[in-house]
DNA sequence: CGCTATTTGTGCTCATTTGCACAAATGGCT
DNA sequence: AGCCATTTGTGCAAATGAGCACAAATAGCG
């Protein structure tokens, strides 16, 4: 290990490992094996024992893996032994329902604001926030030091929006927006977009 | 082409190329390259023509692709040349927002009805649908011959109302709930989980 | 009408990813 | 105490995916 470079498409995998042991745990198991967890996930044996083995050795021969322990290997692996605060851009629909979300907790992530620049929206409450003006969106993310947003913008919207993230110095972007943005180098992006996902499905049904 | 089973890596790039396209049709462009799209979506231009010489020859040499041409050739690719009805199982924060989303038009889908089965949502009005009694599910979906389904319930729920959709016949699931769920091989999933995605960021963050 | 600048589709090579299969380790059982 | 059933971590081979580079085709231009 050490100075090697782990390929993204392991890590990318490291959180549904994840999810999983941490549903084991709610079922109150202890030890579970790389074949359970494959068959869990439709995943090889083999996979997931080469890919956890990229980060240690983490598993016992003839056991198998003690799940709170690779829950907390994993989560020290992906920097979510921490809890990241999050900025939402964009009060409407999504953003009220991300920001709603209780599905962050426990899985290292934390809304604590949310933007629109619509003065029908400012200063509405959304769960247990208050909406603010967008006008001061980049100076707020400066002040606090977030680091991760949500992009729940209209796709018109989303690529500006994104220019006054990467000047906020935001480093990572959740991006809702069915659109490409286009950002520099160092800052990460992923993106939700339902009509991505169904349409890699309608392929296969006639 | 022909016989030859398309890997499923590359029906994943369509939707993409397909979104690239029609946003360039907005832009009223009328032609483009593989260069400019590759540009556009960090993808090698070498990837797309390969990609979509897969399916036929869509381009002309030293001009690129007509734009107009090339949706309408992915749209059938991918089975969208007509509109999917969708069903939207749990009327919580999440469904609503997908209920009320603008997003699917000119993409594929059209969501058609939402089920809870909180007796204080049944009968409430989410946008242009009633919320309707999930008991009623598996008769509706059967009846109406829907095929693609999206689950916005919570985590705990959601297998259960996989196998529901299931009996129904739905062939394709959109699931939202943070849980691996287990169906039949001929049942199609896809995985919307913003923790998921978050965390494959987390990773590249010291 | 010929020359130049583009751009596609693809054969071939290189890189990445997956899976097999086995030695080594471990715990339980008789 | 010894044996058997498991299961890990990994070397190696196979499969899959990505990219280079070029012939062929095309449009524009002088």
């Amino acid at each position: 290990m050490s100075a090697k470079e782990i390929p993204n498409i392991i890590v990318g995998r490291l959180p549904l490992y994840l999810r999983s042991l941490q549903r084991m745990k709610k079922e109150d198991r202890q030890i579970t094996s790389s074949q359970e967890l494959g068959e869990r996930l439709g995943i090889s044996a083999a996979q997931i024992r080469k890919d956890l083995s990229q980060f240690g050795e983490f598993g016992k021969q003839g056991t198998g893996y003690n799940i709170d322990y690779l829950i907390e290997q994993i989560r020290r692996i992906l920097h979510i032994d921490q809890e990241w605060d999050i900025a939402v851009i964009g009060a409407g629909d999504i953003g009220s329902a991300v920001a709603r979300y209780k599905g962050f907790a426990n899985r290292g992530f934390r809304v604590t604001s949310i933007f629109d620049s619509d003065p029908g929206k400012i200063g509405a409450q959304i769960g247990e926030f208050t909406v603010q003006d967008s006008a001061h969106m980049v100076d707020m993310i400066k002040k606090t030091g977030i680091r991760i947003a949500m992009i729940t913008v209209p796709a018109v919207k989303a690529q500006q929006v994104a220019e006054q993230l990467v000047e906020a110095g935001i480093q990572a972007i959740l991006n809702y927006a069915p659109i490409n943005l286009n950002v520099p180098g160092n800052v990460l992006v992923q993106y939700i977009d339902p009509s991505i996902h169904l349409q890699r499905m309608t392929y296969y049904l006639e």
